[in-house]
DNA sequence: GTTAAATACGACATATTTTGTCGTATTTTC
DNA sequence: GAAAATACGACAAAATATGTCGTATTTAAC
């Protein structure tokens, strides 16, 4: 079965819930899992690996909370999963470390090499302004925007 | 983590292996995980869910064995997953039976809804013969094909 | 007609991965 | 100092995927 992750699913309600926001405007990880009705500690879990990932920037202490810190018209659904996920590999055969114990008699890895990179690709384009339908105040404002985002 | 499971794997390694055959000649599931160096059962139901399916044909008794009964230039990645892994759906909200506990307070479900008909739409396009660079004579004779696979 | 080789298939067992929880530390405001 | 928040590793639980077993059935060969 090909399916996202609950990680990548919080990612996206996260950064669909902040960019509603001003930017400057914290949320905390209480708010977003109290809003979606989702565990707290998963969620938060996520909002610190998009900090490491320079995705958002926390304040710590009292009061303190996220805030969104990239371009989400140039975030892709690749990379955000890459965040939150690990590497995005559609077969065990690709992996480093343990690598599928079948792979000295596969008859398709390079089919799947081509299959993988073709997913990547696709992942690739999808921008997550466009696919959470975002308006980006921030982009907007720290950058220069390319290409209006159609429908 | 987005991955295709060993299931699809060994249904495009069957289908390679039997490719390379006459289509008229049998191959047996002990003949393909022998090949492989797989799993007998597992790969046997596998080729039996073909079967179910039509895209394989078996014939029972000593002797007997599987041989290919659809063209691959008109099987497609999607349908090939359906049959050996179920339905594909990118997110547990969109099933009948048990849905999302979260699709109530959902803030991207109609994303989710582009998401994975797009999904769908890519595994669509990819073509078997294509992806398995198979030169396909069971469809060259039974079928006229319409374009030549470049590559 | 018995045996052997094969498909057919449900039930179960195991392994892996995903998801969530807990405990504890740290930071910061009040 | 207390409270509210992030930070983060370790563990627990749940879900899923994968593989195994047992048994029945079909058919060819002897």
């Amino acid at each position: 079965m090909v399916r996202i992750n609950r990680k990548l699913e919080y990612a996206l309600m996260v950064l669909k819930y902040m960019s509603a926001k001003a930017p400057s405007e914290l949320t905390t990880a209480k708010e977003v899992a109290d809003f979606i009705k989702g565990p707290f500690d998963t969620i938060a879990k996520v909002m610190q690996q998009m900090v490491h990932s320079e995705l958002l920037r926390s304040e710590q202490g009292v009061q303190g909370g996220y805030f969104l810190a990239t371009n989400l018209n140039k975030l892709n659904l690749f990379k955000l999963n890459e965040v939150v996920s690990g590497p995005m590999e559609l077969v065990k055969c690709f992996d480093e470390d343990h690598h599928c114990e079948l792979s000295s008699h596969c008859n398709i890895q390079s089919p799947l090499v081509t299959l993988n990179r073709k997913l990547i690709d696709f992942f690739q384009e999808l921008s997550i302004s466009e696919l959470l339908r975002i308006k980006s105040p921030l982009s907007a404002k720290s950058q220069s925007v390319k290409k209006e985002v159609a429908g």
